[in-house]
DNA sequence: TTTTGAGTTGTTCGA
DNA sequence: GTCGAACAACTCAAA
C-alpha cells in the first residue's frame, strides 16, 4: 500500500468545512490532513483584528476544532508569524503539500507571496484556492481591460460573466493521524475577562459553521420576502446580519448565492427580492475590487482632492460620538448598538458616517478605526471601501451637497421610535413625534418623560443646519483639483 | 476618437 | 401636507 506523505491546510477567515476548496484539495492528495490555525498579530500590522474580532474568532475557531474532532483530525493552533511558523510546521509534520484559501488584503497578499515561495524552494507544493469571492478581484474588468470605478456598471459585468460555481460538500472523511503539538486555545486571551463587555455580544450572536447556516436560513425563510421593504428599517429584523459570518468564513458568499438561487427558483415570487440581496453580496465583491486595484484605500483618500479636505481633530466630539452622546438620538442609538452588540445596522452607518463626517468634519479614517476596533464584522475591504465612501471621496462619491439630516432619517427609517427606544432608553418614554429631536419637545412632554436635557441626556453637540452650512462650505474647497 | 447616458442609499425650498 | 426643482460639475464606461 502507497504511504502519503500529509497536507497541511492552513485556516484563516474561511473557518468552515463546507464549501472549503483548500481542505476539498488536501483530501483529495490521500494522505492525512494536518489543520492549522496561526494567530498573527505582527504580519497584519494596525490591522490585526480589534477586540469585538477577536471575541468572534474564538469562539469560530472552537467550533472549527470541535468539528474538527469529530473527524478525528484536530486542529493544530500556533502563535507567531506566519511566514515563520508555517514552514515550521509544514518541516514538523512532514509535509509534502501545503493548501489554503486565499485572501485578498495587501498585508496578507504580500505575505502569502513570500510563504508560497519559501515553501516552494523547500521543494514542498504549494496550492492557494478562492473560498472567499464569487469571482476574483481581477477578474473583472471594462471593455478597456481597466478595473471598474462604478458599481452599477461592475455588477451588470458580475451578472453577465459570472456564474459562481456550486459550494462544495464537507468532505466525508478528513483523515487524522499526523498531528503536530498545539496551543490551548484559551491560552490566546481573545475574549474578555474583567470588564466583561461581550455579554451582548453572546446574546446576539452564534459564531461557526452551525450558526451561520441557521443565520443564512432562517433569513431565506423569514426574511427575504420582505427584504426590499425592509432592509433599511433598523427597528425591524430586516437584514440577513450574515456579515460577520461572511468576515470569519463561517459561511462562503458561494454557499449564500446557491441557497438564494434556489430559493429563488422555488418560489418566483422571491425573484425580485433574492436580486435585491444578490446585489448587496456583489457590493461585497466590490468592495475587494477596489482594495485589490487601489491597496491603499484603508489609508488614503481615493479622490486625491481630498487631501487638502478641512478636517478638524476635535477629540471631544469624537468622544462624544463613540460613546452615543451627541444628543441625536438616531446617532446615539446606532453607536450604543455597535458597542453592545459589535454590529451596526447599515442604514444607521451611513447616518453615524455622514454625521462624523459631514456634521462633526472628523477624518473618516477615525470613524474607520473605530468600526475596525468595534465590529464583528470588520472587514477591511468593506470597511475601507464604505468609510471613503460616506465621507464623498470613494468610489462613485455621493454628491457633496448630500448630507444626511438626522432627525429625517430617524423619522423616515424609525418611525415609531423603537430602534431609538431600544438603545437609548433614558429616551423611551417620549412620544414618537419628538424622539428623534428632544430639544424641540415641550418642556412638559420632557418632564413626564423624565427627560432632562443636558442630564439626563445630552443636548446636541453641534446645530445640524449650522454644520451641514460649514459642511458645504468645506467641500467648496475641494471641489475641483 | 467622440459622443452619450448615467451615476446606491439626500435635503431644502418654494409653489 | 405634497410635489418638483435645484443643488455642480465631473467622470465613467460603452456605443
Amino acid at each position: 500500500m502507497r504511504q502519503y506523505s500529509p497536507t497541511l491546510v492552513w485556516f484563516r477567515s474561511d473557518l468552515r468545512l463546507r464549501d472549503n476548496p483548500a481542505l476539498v484539495d488536501a483530501v483529495a492528495h490521500g494522505g492525512p490532513i494536518v489543520p492549522l490555525f496561526v494567530l498573527d498579530s505582527q504580519s497584519p500590522g494596525p490591522h490585526a483584528p480589534g477586540g469585538a474580532g477577536q471575541w468572534w474568532l474564538y469562539h469560530a475557531l472552537r467550533t472549527l476544532a470541535d468539528a474538527l474532532d469529530r473527524h478525528g483530525t484536530p486542529l493544530v493552533l500556533r502563535r507567531g508569524p506566519a511566514d515563520r511558523v508555517v514552514p515550521a510546521v509544514a518541516d514538523e509534520v512532514g509535509a509534502s503539500t501545503v493548501v489554503w484559501n486565499r485572501l485578498y488584503e495587501p498585508w496578507a497578499n504580500a505575505r502569502d507571496g513570500r510563504i508560497k515561495a519559501v515553501l516552494r524552494e523547500q521543494g514542498l507544493h504549494v496550492a492557494s484556492h478562492n473560498g472567499r469571492l464569487l469571482a476574483e478581484p481581477w477578474a473583472i474588468k471594462t471593455g478597456s481591460d481597466a478595473p471598474y470605478k462604478v458599481f452599477t456598471p461592475y455588477w451588470k459585468a458580475f451578472q453577465a460573466r459570472v456564474e459562481p460555481a456550486e459550494p462544495l460538500p464537507e468532505p466525508a472523511h478528513i483523515p487524522g493521524g499526523a498531528t503536530a503539538e498545539s496551543e490551548m486555545l484559551d491560552d490566546w486571551k481573545l475574549t474578555p475577562a474583567a470588564p466583561d463587555w461581550a455579554s451582548g455580544l453572546r446574546a446576539t450572536w452564534t459564531p461557526g459553521e452551525a450558526g451561520a447556516q441557521a443565520r443564512l436560513h432562517d433569513f431565506l425563510d423569514t426574511g427575504l420576502a420582505s427584504y426590499p421593504e425592509l432592509r433599511n428599517r433598523p427597528d425591524t429584523a430586516g437584514t440577513s446580519r450574515l456579515s460577520p459570518h461572511l468576515h470569519w468564513g463561517d459561511v462562503s458568499p458561494r454557499q449564500v448565492w446557491a441557497a438564494t438561487r434556489a430559493r429563488m427558483a422555488a418560489e418566483p415570487a422571491l425573484d425580485s427580492a433574492g436580486w435585491d440581496f444578490l446585489r448587496e453580496l456583489v457590493w461585497r465583491e466590490f468592495s475587494y475590487h477596489l482594495l485589490y486595484w487601489w491597496p491603499d484605500i484603508p489609508e488614503t483618500t481615493w479622490k486625491t482632492a481630498f487631501h487638502a479636505f478641512p478636517w478638524r481633530y476635535d477629540t471631544d466630539a469624537y468622544a462624544a460620538w463613540t460613546a452615543g452622546r451627541t444628543g441625536y438620538p438616531i446617532v446615539d442609538a446606532g453607536m450604543r448598538e455597535l458597542w453592545t452588540t459589535g454590529w451596526m445596522h447599515n442604514r444607521v452607518r451611513m447616518i453615524v458616517g455622514s454625521f462624523l463626517v459631514k456634521d462633526l468634519l472628523l477624518p473618516w479614517q477615525w470613524g474607520e478605526r473605530w468600526f475596525w476596533d468595534t465590529l464583528v464584522d470588520a472587514d477591511l475591504a468593506n470597511n475601507s471601501a464604505s468609510w471613503q465612501w460616506v465621507a464623498g471621496c470613494g468610489a462613485d462619491a455621493a454628491p457633496y451637497f448630500r448630507i444626511f439630516n438626522p432627525v429625517t432619517q430617524g423619522r423616515k427609517f424609525d418611525p415609531q421610535g423603537a430602534y431609538v427606544r431600544t438603545w437609548v432608553p433614558e429616551l423611551a418614554k417620549l412620544a414618537s413625534k419628538h424622539i428623534h429631536a428632544p430639544w424641540q419637545a415641550p418642556e412638559l412632554e420632557l418632564a413626564s418623560a423624565g427627560v432632562r436635557l443636558g442630564e439626563t441626556y445630552p443636548r446636541p453637540i453641534v446645530d445640524h443646519s449650522a454644520a451641514r452650512k460649514r459642511a458645504l462650505a468645506a467641500f467648496e474647497q475641494v471641489k475641483t483639483g
